[in-house]
DNA sequence: CTAAAATACGCATAAATATGCGATAGGGCG
DNA sequence: CGCCCTATCGCATATTTATGCGTATTTTAG
């Protein structure tokens, strides 16, 4: 039997995994939390094998939670629960002692597993976190990342969007019409696969492509 | 169809391999081949999806494989296959660009979903390699920038922001009206300084406020 | 040489964003 | 109790961005 605690501030997700996993052979899920205000408490008085932390919580977050914990009990397992793949957390969570970290989306079938593997000394991740644990593995070493094949005034315009230039700003810098800046931002964004410049900038920032 | 290339010293596992994924729906073993000498001209001929490579061939070894292909082709999946969870070879193949990296002594239906989530672009590793990785990420360390005393509310917005989340997406997610939206983003702009959504992005990255 | 990119530009339009000027409600604090 | 901050929402409007559909010249690769 797997003791667990929940800890996730939205209600509905809350209830739901606890019924879930008290649904499900093998498990107990001995309370849940919508902040981890009183984790140390709660960890010293339900002894718990697994803990299911969600990461965006108002108040407390999931990583101080996690940080918190990590100060008194390094046996108990940790899955950090999120609804983004992003690098900081990925990061933040791992180097603090997480078990594993699954995205809220993962189906209840794979959820079950993953506590299961985290439980017998696993260390679970759905494939799109691992891929971003390889990656930043690979950043390591390997300076840079992919190129997609921007010619060299993609680049350059780029380069100004990620430094908070408008169409028009950088249409004088450059030099040329503000529609031939139109063209090339276009063209960016096909090459990159993506639809807006705020993702092209993070995407600039990821792939370190600037 | 997953179509593959198996290189494995072993006759009995190369086989063994090939004849469980020749029969299991979905998947077709191209060849099979017992070292990488030729890695590159069977890469060539048969433009398999995925590739199983053991590491530990004589002659050119998997690390030495995965190597030489990656210097042609980023595209093709690599699970590297191991008898051995050992630092060193984890540490080389991932830094390599390989997508997987699993034990030999996975059961076959463990083997056949891992093919399946390298094919369809995850990282799988067995539990013990994934430890593995994050002990080493552990021992790594990076402190927090600052902070710029956004609200937990707007940390949030930001934080949809950055993965490229519009207006509408965000009043979506966070379950408030776009007008609300909008007056977060007004205070965060204020509080970062900026006043665009990409140079918003862009200080999230450069800040490590993401 | 020829085809394919890259570069440059124009026009039109729908959608998204930025901004200002409001309002209401709850929590914390002296 | 007022005062400030956060969070919520509404309306109006100007600007910016995203996209489609064109044309034309130059450079590059096969």
């Amino acid at each position: 039997m797997i003791k667990l605690l929940i800890y996730e501030d939205n209600p509905q997700l809350r209830e739901g995994l606890t019924m879930l996993l008290n649904g499900s052979d093998g498990f107990e899920v001995l309370a849940s939390f919508k902040n981890c205000s009183n984790v140390l408490q709660e960890l010293r008085i339900y002894k718990p094998d697994v803990i299911l932390m969600d990461i965006d919580m108002p108040g407390s977050d999931g990583i101080e939670g996690l940080k918190q914990i990590r100060l008194v009990d390094n046996e108990v397992k940790i899955l950090m629960l999120t609804v983004f793949d992003d690098n900081k957390n990925v990061f933040e969570a791992i180097s603090n002692g997480a078990n594993g970290y699954v995205l809220k989306k993962t189906p209840p079938a794979k959820l079950i597993e993953y506590i299961q593997e985290a439980n017998s000394g696993g260390a679970p991740m759905t494939s799109s976190i691992a891929t971003q644990v390889l990656k930043m593995f690979s950043s390591l070493h390997s300076e840079k990342g992919e190129n997609y094949n921007l010619s060299e005034r993609e680049k350059q315009v780029l380069h100004l969007l990620v430094n908070g230039y408008s169409y028009k700003m950088i249409s004088a810098e450059m030099f040329i019409a503000i529609d031939t800046v139109r063209s090339h931002i276009k063209k960016i964004y096909e090459k990159l696969h993506v639809n807006s410049k705020s993702e092209a900038v993070a995407k600039a920032f990821k792939d370190r492509i600037v």
